[in-house]
DNA sequence: CACGGAATTCATCAGGCGTAGAATTAAACG
DNA sequence: CGTTTAATTCTACGCCTGATGAATTCCGTG
């Protein structure tokens, strides 16, 4: 325990350094995480961080500026997409999963991405954060890497069987998925992935013919 | 258009017929299903419907009957179950990915649909239903039907691919996944669920051995 | 040691929320 | 026609929310 950290009863500024800030963000993620961007409220947050709600103010401005200062993500994500690509190109879908799944069971990032999608649904600005996470993140830097047809296409496949997942296992807790191993789960969506990343994904555009040409500016 | 339905102005009942609770039920899927359930209020539903918000809880008691009531299907999820065994078994995938997209571009279902999806991250009555919906609903009379190992494993697999396509595709609109046509989602889908119903997933408890038959109770 | 700026709290405001009860009107029933 | 019952609105209470501005205490610099 981090030792609760009840509000300082006197007021003006406390002795000493202060850390209080990222306590702030760190405070702000948990109840984020644990009841949305909507739900969440600063008098909790601040209780949390055993400090003043006006001070949440002071250092952030709004509700929504804090959110997005919590939701940046403490690693570059694009850093992992030469690690991915290395490696039997047949396993990709199998690294993809068991990387997708140690980026959630991390309790460092766990209530991050909790936040993020728990807020997706009603929040816009996190809906945006959704939507990039999903096809603008290593996702879209993989299908591209791989040079198939369809890129964007394959990326947010992907996405949304791995956005499910993170649903079914850690948002609504659906057993017996919420339990089963990082091993199963990954003997099961590896190939899932791989398919839609690299496999063969028949006749996506062929059967409907003319649409894209009459899509097609003159 | 219904033809907006202000409130009538002046007090006591109104002359003639009623489909108040009618109004109110649609009213409050709309409302549910575009904010979910802590972003609607119940002053915004009566003023969808057209009526004074005291009238709401006089027909149904709180916020959380009125969602419940709300979110009532309007079909047996049950019987569609024959119809989706019926044709070749090997295009079941194919057929369940096909009535899961239909049942959600329909207009009468979707913001009902989509208000369980958005309010089940933070409302624990939605996530009960989600978690019904996913784990009970015709995925598992599907998975016990046809008759292989680890059926609600199974299920809840299919469950979190669809679940995941409803919040990209629905609830977060990723492009282009919104945008797709059921067609393409048919073949890029149908296969993922083939397999997680029928096909092989290898190794599912084998690998971590013990583990069960110590969960047995003595 | 003096002083400016940063950190922290207090008190408070205006607004929206779910909910409750009383009052009013129309329909239903005998 | 009289009475009961259902439908509808009005008014209002109490609570919680995000936000603001002034007051207090400490740190850092000269």
């Amino acid at each position: 325990m981090t030792g609760a950290a009840r509000p300082s009863g006197r007021t003006g500024r406390r002795p000493g350094a202060s850390d209080t800030r990222a306590r702030v963000l760190q405070a702000a993620r948990t109840s984020f995480g644990e009841r949305g961007f909507d739900g969440a409220t600063i008098r909790d947050i601040a209780l949390r961080a055993g400090v003043d709600p006006a001070l949440v103010h002071h250092y952030f401005g709004s509700k929504q500026q804090l959110f997005v200062a919590a939701m940046e993500l403490p690693f570059d994500v694009t850093l992992t997409v030469p690690r991915l690509l290395a490696g039997p190109p047949e396993e990709l879908g199998d690294r993809f999963v068991r990387f997708f799944l140690e980026l959630w069971e991390a309790p460092a990032n766990r209530s991050l991405l909790l936040a993020v999608v728990r807020s997706a649904s009603t929040d816009p600005i996190a809906a945006a954060m959704f939507r990039r996470l999903l096809a603008e993140g290593p996702l879209l830097a993989l299908a591209h890497a791989i040079d198939r047809p369809d890129a964007t296409l394959r990326a947010t496949l992907a996405g949304s069987q791995l956005i499910g997942l993170a649903m079914a296992r850690y948002v609504v807790a659906v057993e017996p998925l919420a339990s089963a191993s990082t091993d199963v789960l990954v003997r099961a969506l590896g190939p899932t992935i791989q398919r839609y990343l690299v496999g063969d994904l028949p006749n996506l555009e062929t059967v409907s013919g003319p649409v894209e040409a009459s899509r097609l500016p003159a």
